[in-house]
DNA sequence: CGGAAATTTGGAATTATTCTAATTCGTAAT
DNA sequence: ATTACGAATTAGAATAATTCCAAATTTCCG
C-alpha cells in the first residue's frame, strides 16, 4: 500500500505517473488531489465541486470514472453510509465509520490494540472475508 | 421486542390489531408475512412481488409505505449492502450480514459469546451508539 | 509523425426511492 | 346502519445518484 494516507499538502503535480499500477493522467490527479486535502468524506458530487475549482473543464461523469479506478485500484476507500451517496475516504488502514447525527460530520474509528474482525464473530470454517463495512451513527463524544 | 423473529408459519390473519404501537393494515400484514416467510433479505421490489400473488392489487409505493412502518417501529430490520437496494430482515437480535460472492445469498452473522461492539472499537468517552450496520462480502463457508 | 488504446466528456438512460394528490378504508360516534 | 374524519393506499410523476453511450480528445509507442 502506497503511503499517501498522510501526505497533507499534496499538489496534483506531486503524484508519481504511476499509482499502483493506475496511470495518473490530469483529472485522477485532481480527484486524488482533492480527497487527500479535506479528508472530510466528500461525495462524488463534493469532489466534483471542489475539483471543478483549479480543472473547470471536468465532468461529473469524469469524476465517477476516476474515483472508481481509485476504489479499484485501492488507492481511496468507498463509504457507504445507509442509503447516502458513497463517500471517499484515503485512509486505507483498518478503521470504521461513525457518523455524528448532531453535525453530520463522518468520523474515522479504529479497533482496539490487536483486535481482529474474525475473532469476534462467528463464521463458519473456511469463511474467505473480502470486503467488510463497519459504520456507525450516533452522538460522536468529544 | 415482539417475538415474531421465530414465529415462521405465520398467516397475515394470524397478526395481531397492533404490533409495537402500529396499526396492522391489511398489507402491512401482508409484507410482514412475505417477510417472516422466507427469511431471504428480500429487497422492496421482491416483497412487493411475493405479496401480489395473495393481494394483486397491492402497489410498489404501499410495500414501500409498509417497509418504512415496519422499520421505524422496530419490527423488521432494514439492511443496506454497498449501494444495492435495501434489503428487509425480519431477525432483530444483534447480527451482521454476510453477502456471499458466489451465491449471492446474505447470511445472518452472529458475534461471539459476549461480544460487545463497544469494547472492541476506540470510541471517544460520551459517544452514543444510535445504530450500527456490519457487512461482509467474500465466500462463506460451509 | 501516425495509429491504437485509453480517457474524458456531455448528455441520455437507468434504477431505487420518495413525493403528490386523489381515493378508499376503518373506526367510532351518532 | 350512516356519517364523518383521520389514516392508509394507490398510480403515476418526480427526484437523485449513478451508469451508460458514443463522440471527441489525449496519451503512448513504434
Amino acid at each position: 500500500m502506497i503511503s499517501l494516507a498522510n501526505k497533507k499538502n499534496l499538489k496534483p503535480e506531486d503524484f508519481p505517473p504511476e499509482i499502483e499500477g493506475l496511470r495518473m493522467t490530469r483529472q485522477r490527479r485532481e480527484v486524488l488531489a482533492v480527497i487527500l486535502r479535506d479528508r472530510d468524506h466528500p461525495t462524488a458530487n463534493d469532489v466534483f465541486l471542489r475539483a471543478q475549482k483549479r480543472m473547470p473543464t471536468i465532468s461529473l461523469a469524469t469524476v465517477y470514472n476516476c474515483l472508481e479506478a481509485l476504489v479499484t485500484h485501492n488507492i481511496v476507500r468507498q463509504v457507504n453510509l445507509e442509503r447516502e451517496s458513497s463517500r471517499y475516504c484515503p485512509n486505507l488502514s483498518d478503521h470504521c465509520h461513525f457518523q455524528d447525527e448532531k453535525s453530520g460530520k463522518i468520523h474515522d474509528v479504529v479497533f482496539k490494540e490487536g483486535v481482529k474482525l474474525e475473532d469476534i464473530l462467528e463464521l463458519p470454517k473456511g469463511t474467505e472475508v473480502s470486503h467488510l463495512e463497519i459504520s456507525l451513527k450516533g452522538i460522536f463524544g468529544k
